[in-house]
DNA sequence: CAGTATCCCTGTTGATACTG
DNA sequence: CAGTATCAACAGGGATACTG
């Protein structure tokens, strides 16, 4: 009778399968969180879009060290994440606003115990 | 009389000054916490020393696809961040204990609700 | 106003092989 | 057993200049 490994699992930590994975994998919902905040300004933007819909440059105005390149590809990650919504209204000069969908809104917890944890590991 | 644009903050999303950052700072909690956990692997490595002391080859094992590059820079960069604590007991073959600090362990609530924010983008 | 287009640079990851 | 050493490959981020 061979030996036999029977991992336990702390099911307030990992409660379901798909956490229980030996390496990264987008299946994992940790892998999927961190893959919707991923990327430098994300987090800074995402915050800004908790408050309501703003157009363009109103972002960079709240950001102004983010270059163009950088925040409308930010932005363009998020919508193709199903994060943010874009509406632009037809005319000129043009006009668009930028608003966070119900899953872009679903963030804010996280967001939220990001911060939580970041003031407790300052002490 | 010049004007004045009031930024209003929502005190529940960022409690602190140090939130109200225009651009990523070390400085702000949101990052602290994000670079705590930062790196490919590293939320898998937290995960199994949650569970308690492992040996750095039980660490392997969890993680087969992982190398040995990795595994050992990736715990390095968590002692760096006082996050895990390491010991050697003397003797050959050598055997080393890795286990988290109580900054490591206040990570906790961090990945329950990554989890929780992963499941729920999955809908 | 709200973006694009280039180009470069640097850090991170990984494969592979070797060691006290 | 618990790592190091080396090197190659890639992706993300940023500076700058231009456009419908």
């Amino acid at each position: 009778m061979a030996h036999q490994t029977v991992r336990t699992w702390d099911e307030s930590l990992v409660p379901s399968a798909a956490g229980r994975t030996d390496r990264p994998s987008p299946d994992c919902p940790v892998e999927t969180a961190l893959a919707a905040i991923a990327g430098r300004w994300t987090t800074l933007v995402l915050r800004d879009l908790m408050a309501g819909p703003q157009s363009y440059s109103a972002l960079r105005a709240a950001l102004p060290q983010i270059s163009d390149k950088v925040l409308t590809e930010r932005l363009a990650v998020l919508r193709a994440r199903g994060l943010v919504h874009r509406s632009a209204e037809p005319g000129f000069p043009t006009r668009v606003t930028y608003e966070l969908t119900d899953a872009g809104r679903a963030l804010r917890p996280l967001l939220v115990e990001l911060y939580r944890t970041g003031e407790r590991l300052r002490r």
